[in-house]
DNA sequence: ATAAACCTTAGACTAGACTCTAATGTCAAG
DNA sequence: CTTGACATTAGAGTCTAGTCTAAGGTTTAT
């Protein structure tokens, strides 16, 4: 099959198939005399293989690794593979942790305003943003009085 | 204070204070006869501002908006800030349930692998990866067999 | 034979938030 | 009076992962 096809089989574009290419990822198994890639059912599968790694998080480079483990097995030990995997996951949740304590953060901010068309004069957004530091473990100590608004 | 010290106080460098200028975010009150840049109080409150803004998950531009609500309340309605905050909580649960999604996928893929030094032959990660997909909303049917390695 | 739909390449551009460099000027201490 | 730490500027570079363009060549159907 052409890249067009491959396209549509993998869910990627055209442009990021030979993007991928050009960073040494996936290539076409041959080339017509027109000079066209021409894709077999395991450039396919390759495809979908890196399609799914990208989808669990890893990097280009990650996925590069995965391929030649992929590609050569008996080279390789599953160590290799699970040290990845266990480090992204390090990675994710660590990056989960930080965006609770966003979400903390952005609740307090929000829940505290009333978000009408009442002039911005008192608004608690604006205060806890001057006040507040998101780094603190608790105790996001508001500024006093003024409650809503 | 000059840029140094300010850098100091408010935890970002001289690079990103200046930088920040740039963007049109924060500008010094003054300037020294010799063009250094003389900050006031005033202006480490606002730098600390746009810094609690950043670490609550809000972009330049976002925090450009807060900003222009800080420095002319009146002119502004609570509802303008409210609106930024419940979308930023928006995004952010959306990217918390995807890391979520990834890390039940990366759990499932560790989990299957031995991890140890054992050829990758039959490595139960690049089985996955071979034939899981992480869009499935459950079933991630990892190839029949093998169990572990 | 000609248009539509496909393919090729190198290389530029995008986003967001910095980060750094070069070349130069200023200031405080010893 | 020199050294070192600080400051200035414009502008380039970094990172990741694409995304797009220009200028052409090929294939397929009508």
């Amino acid at each position: 099959m052409k890249i067009g096809e491959l396209a549509k089989q993998s869910g990627l574009s055209t442009h990021t198939l030979r993007f991928y290419e050009k960073q040494g990822l996936i290539r076409a198994s041959t080339r017509s005399e027109s000079n066209y890639r021409i894709y077999s059912q395991a450039d396919l599968s390759a495809v979908r293989f890196v399609k799914r790694s990208r989808d669990m998080g890893f990097s280009l480079e990650e996925v590069g690794v995965f391929l030649s483990i992929r590609a050569d097995k008996p080279a390789h030990v599953c160590r290799e593979a699970k040290d990845l995997a266990q480090q992204k996951i390090f990675e994710v949740e660590q990056k989960i942790h930080e965006m609770q304590q966003m979400l903390t953060a952005l609740h307090k901010l929000s829940d505290a305003c009333c978000g009408g068309n009442e002039s911005a004069e008192f608004c608690s957004i604006i205060e806890v943003l001057d006040y507040t530091s998101v780094e603190q473990d608790e105790g996001y100590s508001v500024p006093a009085g003024k409650g809503k608004a």
